[in-house]
DNA sequence: ATTTATTTTGCAACCGGTTGCAAAAATTAG
DNA sequence: CTAATTTTTGCAACCGGTTGCAAAATAAAT
């Protein structure tokens, strides 16, 4: 059923080598030979195997996605960006789920036996051994959604966080709260802990505001819901919150509807990401956003860049957040 | 860097056609020839490459995953569930992007490249004909969340889309609304017409019930906002609505609290899909629980036999759709 | 019209495995 | 202890392409 390469070379007349050769860029073929042979490629239906000629070529144009994150709608967002993205490049996304999975070496071995030409790993929950180790394993790595570092291991695409956790102290100091909370996702996850170690900085200059964290178990409405709610019934409620996540936040919102408090007039709340339901009217909710489309499209030329130009030094890309003014924090002074 | 058969064999002291038959089961190997092979390729750390052999048998062990639904936070689910699944197979999810496509041809290419042993084709709105182009390619499909069908092309696995609709018009004349209405979402998705035809039959057992009907533009929160807000604006609201989608369903209450409208006590509403959302108790929203679970599993079982027994005849698999009751709809009386 | 430089083409080996077939080794039967 | 079976193993061809190399064809130079 498939038609391959003998039988264009067949029907043209000609060599195999004269058909790879008009279906490989930059190699030589003479106008005719070309004419020739797409003709009879065209009669034939044919068109290349990608994984046959992966053997001689050593790339097989697959991009693993990694990600163990399925949950947070977020993340549909940056699969259907980062799909489209490498298809437009000619590369395909190679999904690899690790929801549950602890041990990196499986993992390598997942991505091994399909031999992606390299690896997109989006996340900020998954242990940063794993990036190293697929690097480690000799595929090229581009974490999106990562972690600042002066020697990253691996190219690292995302967001400033603790810049964003000084911009949402900032911009509640800016309104005049005086007593703010910072309410976190998992304590291990590294985008929490720069959030909250931003926060803090800013607060440093700042040692008349009063200040309390604390820490939901996970990225989601339940664990944002039940972590407001142990605020409440403790009592001593701050003024503001900032929420590491708008799921988590808008689990917060909840919680404080349930109690009769009302955002903003009581209680401000600012959260993080911009998903698209913070837009939503009745949710409405004041966030930071990243530039998620910026990121990802980074990601993709960077691993791109891998390709052609292998052994370049890991590199840092960080994008600028940016506040989102809807209607859960009350107006500046 | 990375070692192959050849080395193994090597260092076995053993011939290719060994190490081969020690990674392929049903082959004959003594126990004495695998345990020295075994250990050879632990040393060297050999795991075989899934692409060069899927050049002589003939298959990849990858599965297109195609769907150009990427806004509904329920595919976020779905692709989560089906990577899993597909992955506990020792199958590879290749996720093909199909948004903004039109053409089914370059879809079948694009597949065909990478030449996937089959395809799952996950969306309501893809038009059918991309399913059977694809089987026309000669690429085993299975059309999850597809349309029944008494001559399928493909197999079809997915929920009883008009007796959803029956459902949920016998759930609002249980609890006594007189005044009813369908709020689809766009015209064209096969879903919606369903599901519309469905509540319509019911409605045919009871003449004296009232009812209408209007279509959003999408299934968005937006679409279902501006639907619903033009009803209002039109006034001579029914009763109650059933909404096509709970995203829609959210849209529209959202239009609903604008209004100074109460759910349920002024109107009632009642979604589709159960999406992780429509539990949060700021929703709150009684809607029809598709199984998405036994869907997925379901679909991935009919793929795995496709490739084992091929040339099975086109099945329908439809799983029952179940009421969730939460707080938008008053109880009966 | 020759000679020389350049481009185009085909041959054949190779990428990393798999598999039909026949020879070799191990079992079982007589 | 042979002869007849059955199992295990290696050889070599093949899957669908790619690519270095040298021969063939063209083009440029003298």
């Amino acid at each position: 059923m498939p038609v391959t390469l003998k039988d264009v070379a067949n029907r043209a007349g000609v060599s195999t080598s004269a058909v790879s050769r008009t279906f490989t860029d930059g190699a030589s073929v003479s106008e005719k030979m070309r004419l020739k042979v797409e003709k009879a490629a065209d009669d034939l239906g044919y068109s290349p195997n990608a994984l046959a000629s992966s053997l001689t070529t050593g790339r097989t144009k697959l991009i693993g996605l990694v990600s163990n994150n399925f949950h947070n709608p977020i993340f549909l967002q940056v699969f259907d960006l980062l799909t489209r993205k490498l298809q437009d490049r000619g590369l395909r996304p190679l999904l690899l789920n690790l929801t549950g999975e602890t041990d990196a070496k499986t993992a390598v071995r997942m991505l091994q036996q399909y031999s992606v030409d390299g690896a997109i790993v989006s996340s900020s929950t998954l242990p940063p051994e794993f990036s190293k180790s697929f690097r480690d394993a000799g595929v090229p790595v581009v974490n999106s959604f990562g972690r600042f570092s002066t020697t990253p291991d691996v190219h690292v695409v995302g967001v400033d966080n603790s810049e964003c956790g000084r911009l949402a102290a900032r911009e509640l100091l800016k309104r005049g709260y005086k007593n703010i909370a910072f309410m976190g996702g998992p304590e291990a996850a590294t985008s929490t802990q720069d959030r909250h170690r931003g926060f803090l900085q800013e607060l440093a200059k700042h040692p008349e505001i009063k200040h309390s964290e604390s820490f939901a178990t996970a990225y989601s409405f339940d664990a944002g819901r039940a972590e407001m709610q142990q605020r409440i019934t403790q009592g001593n409620m701050p003024e503001a919150f900032f929420c590491g996540d708008d799921v988590l936040s808008i689990g917060a919102l909840s919680a404080l509807a349930d109690a009769g408090l009302r955002v903003p007039e009581d209680i401000g709340i600012i959260g993080f990401n911009d998903m698209e339901m913070a837009g939503w009217e009745n949710i409405n909710l004041t966030t930071i956003s990243q530039p998620i489309d910026r990121i990802l499209q980074s990601s993709v030329d960077l691993m791109v860049s891998m390709l052609t130009t292998p052994d370049s030094p890991p590199e840092v890309r960080l994008f600028p957040c940016q506040l989102v003014e809807r209607g859960t924090l009350r107006p500046a002074p």
